[in-house]
DNA sequence: TAGATTATTTAGAGGCAATAAGGAAGCATA
DNA sequence: TATGCTTCCTTATTGCCTCTAAATAATCTA
């Protein structure tokens, strides 16, 4: 090869870009019907055929433009946590919770799409590099909430007066996050991470166009309530 | 006309009713992607286009058997209601509730199928059939909220201290339910409403399986948290 | 019984996923 | 520098899909 990155790697990398453009704009615009490989191909300047040179089918093509939307989705919440850097910790996670809606609001079709395609396939393998960039995305809140959870201890229910069954799958999930937080306060996490995400969910899938236009007031009365879980309700944000 | 349904009324409503069956049948055995036209009419016995005597087109099918699926989920959970008439409100609610998630347990693929086939359209129509069995299935809990909000009214927040977005926006509904709720109690109805069907939503699209296997716990959990917004977690139910 | 309505069929246009086979261009090495 | 390997892309081709059109059979109505 000519140099770390052949003349080839680097048109083949071009040209995936250009077939992600590419199949975004096509969502974005009409749909996530109509994210077809011919379509694609036909909007990159190629005929048909040719996609599969970069993606072995269309799952794999889907599953390679959720991965990125999962990682611009993950760099964004990164980048309401950093401009904060010197920030109290509580802060900094509201700040990454409103990063987060920010994006879904400005990036409907894309933050839907992450929903969606999953439930066309839900006998999905690992599927690496989307599993890797939802993993990414999932860390954001995880790390911060570690990080208050050893700098300002949030209040966490006695794992002993929690069911068996929910107790046993908390410690899974303690060993799965290579015991960033202990079950109890894992459980606690995760009730937020439920109601955060879970009223996104709704929103963006129009569960609740029956009663609200607007979203925004409900999503920070949200906010309050994860505070006031997490103790960072205070003035001082934790 | 012969009766009161002729008897050709009668054998086309046994076929729409077996077109139903097919297309639920490849739903769950096949996944949301096999509940094509021409599939449903191979199931049925009839060639593909003999379908669009029944239907305009693959979204008014799909439409069709969304409703039929809102239907039996309102039915199963008007069922735990009345099986239950005597008892106190809340403790019906509690019932209803897990009834709800006792269907979308057991039916997981329709469940699922009603989140994502508006996905599809995100332009829909009314679509009455559809929409009108939606509505059915809002309702049964918004009655028996009503319910225990005359019998035992719950604690409200103040509405002057809302945001003016929110108010406007319950003041609306309010009027869209005909006043069964005061937009104060409509507000805490639907917090409700968004954890209760939120968290049923990340279930069964397995927004959750990175960290839970089993979510009865969790779900009853929410069930409280829900029972103490409502004030009826004490031993009488309300 | 004749005419209208309804149910269903085959034929076909146009699109999509995916495979197969072949050509053209870049790249490496003897 | 000429030969061969790899990569990229093209044109068939298959089979399934949606949906329309036209024709036929069955049923009801007057």
């Amino acid at each position: 090869m000519s140099a770390s990155t052949s003349r080839r790697q680097r048109l083949r990398q071009a040209t995936l870009e250009e077939i992600h453009a590419a199949a975004r704009k096509l969502l974005v615009e009409q749909g996530s019907a109509a994210v077809t490989i011919n379509a694609v191909a036909r909007q990159v300047g190629m005929s048909g055929p040719a996609l599969y040179h970069y993606y072995a089918d269309h799952d794999e093509l889907v599953g390679a433009v959720t991965a990125d939307f999962f990682r611009e989705l993950a760099a964004a919440m990164e980048q309401a946590r950093d401009a904060r850097a010197g920030a109290p910790v509580g802060e900094r996670i509201l700040a990454v919770c409103r990063a987060m809606r920010a994006w879904a609001i400005a990036h409907p079709a894309e933050f839907g799409w992450i929903f969606a395609s999953p439930i066309a396939a839900p006998n999905r393998q690992p599927d690496a590099a989307r599993h890797q960039a939802a993993l990414r995305f999932e860390q954001v809140l995880l790390d911060l909430t570690a990080e208050l959870w050893q700098t300002h201890p949030f209040p966490v229910p006695d794992l002993a007066e929690l069911p068996a069954s929910l107790r046993e799958q908390l410690t899974t999930y303690f060993a799965a996050i290579d015991g960033q937080l202990p079950p109890q306060a894992a459980h606690v996490f995760l009730s937020c991470w439920i109601r955060l995400y879970g009223l996104l969910c709704m929103e963006v899938l129009h569960q609740l166009d029956f009663a609200y236009a607007d979203l925004e007031p409900v999503f920070e009365e949200c906010l309050r309530d994860l505070a006031v879980a997490l103790g960072i309700d205070d003035d001082a944000a934790a």
